[in-house]
DNA sequence: TCTGGGGTCCTAGGACCC
DNA sequence: TCTGGGGTCCTAGGACCC
């Protein structure tokens, strides 16, 4: 059995909290960030049964005494940097899951830092007294359990499951507390007369597979017995950077959706930029007039982080989409770039005249290339011009197994 | 309850290649 | 006329998380 030895901190109704930490006014009173869409809701907003993502006119009625508050996100961002920065002083690998989570790995530490649970309560004050948040702790030998007993612990409290243990406090509890099951896996697994996470240990993986499908029904029969090989690992690289607007139920013309469109597409295209990225792949994502929802996607041939070539994109894909827009509404237009890269892997576009001569030219392109910037710098090349001059794509990261991985 | 904004991962079919 | 197996990439959609 190994030792638990896995940290997950999680700050408690994080947004509300830094609001009632700011306004004195606000402590023990029902506090609710945003007023549209519940962004955060103190606990004792919560016990009235607010919820996070709860629509602000039902949250009114079911706590009418509750505070809104606008939200401040530069304090919540600057709260979750000071926060780090104790998670940083206590354990050498940290791994963020969001602005107001991580795992921390403190293995080793027990002659210097003493038990892993030690080491939590002194987490829990130092975050309290330094910062002013409540942050509830979960210890224990893997990732997913310890997200489990934080969860589990909430608010500001501490729970260490001991080697030995994990099973009898994994199994009684309902599937819908594992990381990973939401309402549409809940009920399927009821459907299957599974409610516990026992029952779901009780099946073979087979059958969990057949149920919710390969990965899914791996995953969670592996849990379900506490088996999570999962290290946890500093550093993180993002996959898609996106932006999207709301556009409430009014008919949009042609124009004001290109209009959002070119705001949506500078926003995007400057995150790459300042965070020296570039990416293949533009998403639109609608969702219409009933709330039903689609995305249209367009691969291009090189990656970019230019404004020009994605709004061009952006504004075909949302083109073929005009006439069931004007059919059927739409209530949010949003983009995304995926198959993202850095941009100092995104090569240089060479152009390179070849005497005139007709394709195959690539070869000596290639020659070309490999001339001018060594024999190992060509990866793959991509035939792009025309019969008298040659273009090549010089991919310096592209190597046969496919693009560049973001390092 | 009429519903924000930012993400991740998985599945599945079709195109295309060897 | 009938018709393999394997791999990658692209597109679209679904589920989930904070």
């Amino acid at each position: 059995m190994s030792a638990a030895c896995i940290l997950h901190a999680d700050l408690d109704a994080f947004f509300a909290s830094v609001e009632q930490r700011d306004d004195p006014a606000l402590r023990g009173r029902p506090v609710l960030v945003g007023g549209g869409v519940v962004l955060a809701a103190s606990y004792e907003a919560r016990a009235c049964g607010v919820r996070s993502a709860m629509g602000g006119g039902k949250a009114r009625r079911l706590c009418p005494q509750a505070i809104v508050v606008p939200p401040r996100f530069s304090a919540y961002v600057q709260a979750s940097k000071d926060v780090f920065a104790i998670f940083a002083e206590t354990a050498p690998t940290v791994e963020a899951v969001s602005i107001d989570e991580a795992f921390l790995d403190v293995r080793g530490l027990e002659r210097i830092g003493g038990t892993p649970e030690a080491i939590a309560r002194r987490l829990r004050r130092t975050v309290r007294a330094q910062v002013g948040l409540p942050i509830s702790v979960g210890v224990a030998s893997t990732k997913h359990l310890a997200k489990v007993a934080s969860n589990a612990a909430k608010p500001d409290g501490l729970l260490a499951i001991a080697p030995g243990a994990e099973l009898a406090f994994l199994h009684p509890l309902p599937v819908g507390r594992l990381w990973g099951v939401g309402p549409a896996t809940e009920t399927r697994l009821r459907e299957h007369g599974i409610v516990t996470v026992g029952q779901l240990a009780g099946l073979p993986e087979g059958v969990l597979v057949t149920i919710l499908g390969r990965a899914a029904g791996r995953k969670l029969h592996a849990i379900s017995h506490n088996r999570d090989p999962r290290r946890v690992r500093a550093g993180h690289t993002r996959r898609s950077i996106g932006s999207q607007s709301a556009l409430g139920s009014r008919r949009r013309t042609p124009e004001e959706l290109d209009a959002v469109a070119i705001a949506l597409v500078d926003r995007v295209t400057r995150r790459l930029r300042k965070g020296g990225r570039v990416g293949r792949t533009v998403v639109l994502r609608l969702r219409f007039g009933d709330f039903t929802r689609a995305t249209r996607s367009k691969t291009l041939p090189r990656p970019t982080a230019a404004t020009a070539p994605v709004l061009v994109t952006l504004r075909a894909l949302l083109a073929a989409e005009r006439e069931t827009i004007r059919r059927r509404g739409i209530t949010l237009l949003g983009i995304s770039i995926t198959n993202l890269s850095r941009s100092s892997d995104a090569g240089v576009q060479l152009e390179l005249a070849v005497d005139g001569q007709p394709p195959p030219a690539l070869d000596a392109t290639m020659d070309a290339i490999r001339d001018r910037y060594g024999a190992g710098a060509l990866q793959r090349a991509t035939l792009l011009g025309g019969r008298e001059r040659t273009s090549a794509w010089l991919m310096p990261g592209d190597g046969p197994d496919g693009l560049p991985e973001s390092r």
